[in-house]
DNA sequence: AGCGGTATTTGTCGCAGCGCAAATTAATCC
DNA sequence: GGATTAATTTGCGCTGCGACAAATACCGCT
């Protein structure tokens, strides 16, 4: 699945801009796990209520405060979840990579999206309307079952990043955002791993709690020791293994 | 007032060292959210697969990375829900009010219990064997739905709180986590709204990711400027409106 | 009442890291 | 290719608040 390049843009509804992509295949999520183990016809019935959109890089998926009308499944591409406080400052509360639900507003039993979802690359999603959740849930207890393993692991992560900006200071908070994303999302390159969508000093600053400038004095310091390789909007992280020490670094379970 | 729990119960491990209570009744549960709604006969399957503990004040429910063996819920008294970190810092997650389920682990997917519970006060909470989740969700589904929603809430309680924490200053933060915990646990006096349980300014720390001593300072000069009224493990609210301004006050949507 | 332990208060000091500002580099657009 | 714009780097001063320390208030217990 190839996204053409940013030509044909043309306005629309400002958060669904997008447009609809070719042919929709069972092939496409079959194996991802929200969908596992669905028989074909399943898969058509799902395949069927959905519409797939393309979304410009820097675009929003949904936006927040706006009514939750559809919930989402990632194809391709990678978008950050924003939260923006009363007074404009910006929060990353995660990125989505390819295969996962987002605006899943209707799970929580939300009426609007608490956050904003921006494509951090051109990305290519389906979209169900909301009432289709309960459907989907009942209908195929896999579906169900496995978006609340998907709310559970997002309700660790998000206590996990609580005690992380207790107690942990900048410095270590952005190794373990670094760390976090390279596992994620990184891709291997003979110079280390890559984060492979664009990623600025400010993102990283705002999954982190600290400021750009912040960032990239840390990131220079990193680079000065090798530990990272670093240039606009892209991080490679050189050394996992020493990044991960001074993140504090701790074998899981003592 | 010793009675013996259903089906000839074994001894206790260490966390769950409380003694059972008398009869129990329906009318115990019955109104509450996880269980509205349900028929008599269903509220006695589930009172009967329940044992009733009792907890005494500082004792654990259970202990983060024991193995989930019960999810429980809270039919009196008040919990709080402690992450501790490698290095023995303490962070508290979340308070827990009496009618709320705790120990949730399984409807999670989760093995182990992700954080610990220890009574504020003296408790007293049913437990029920984990594997009977799946059972209670599939057969009542108001009760899968309502876990659903808590669990939902439990993910937007903590984005905020990661938002306050990247976005805040301590003495806002301080502010919100008073205002928070006057709101869902608070006893109206006439002095003001009383928090209460018993609360340090440790506790106010953990949960605001501070220090006690600066929670000290910040409660001494609200207290001399009389929006607060505080002693030893003992917070009144004197002036919601204007802590809640000095909280950064904003309207819930502008 | 007196004792010991715990919670709280308050003072002083130091520094991590933020705010501000300006220079530098790297992409994009004609 | 040169101009424009966005991202990044780096220096510098300031301060919120954490660390350390010591005194005091308050509780439960014998």
């Amino acid at each position: 699945m190839r996204s053409v390049g940013p030509d044909g843009t043309v306005p629309l509804p400002a958060s669904l801009s997008g447009e609809a992509v070719t042919q929709l295949d069972r092939s496409l999520i079959a194996e991802l796990p929200p969908f596992q183990g669905l028989e074909p016809a399943a898969l058509d019935h799902v395949l069927g209520e959905a519409r797939s959109l393309r979304v410009a890089k820097d675009a929003a998926i949904f936006e927040q405060e706006e009514e939750a009308k559809n919930f989402f499944l990632l194809l391709d591409g990678h978008v950050r979840v924003v939260k923006t406080t009363p007074d404009g400052q910006q929060v990353i509360v995660r990125y989505i990579s390819c295969g996962e639900l987002l605006g899943i507003a209707q799970a929580l039993g939300l009426k609007a999206y608490p956050a904003s979802a921006i494509a951090a690359v051109d990305c290519v999603v389906l979209a169900w309307p909301g009432r289709l959740w309960s459907d989907f849930s009942t209908r195929y207890p896999s579906f169900g079952a496995d978006t609340y393993r998907t709310v559970g692991a997002r309700l660790q992560e998000a206590h996990t990043r609580v005690v992380e900006m207790s107690t942990e200071q900048v410095e270590q908070r952005v190794a373990h955002g670094l760390l976090r994303l390279a596992n994620q999302t990184g891709k291997k390159t003979q110079e280390g791993v890559l984060i492979d969508f664009p990623i600025s000093r400010q993102d990283i600053a705002e999954m982190t709690g600290t400021t750009l400038h912040t960032v990239s004095r840390l990131l220079s310091a990193w680079e000065a020791d090798g530990l990272v390789r670093s240039g606009r909007q892209k991080v490679t992280v050189v050394e996992p293994h020493r990044l991960f020490l001074l993140a504090g670094g701790r074998a899981r379970k003592g």
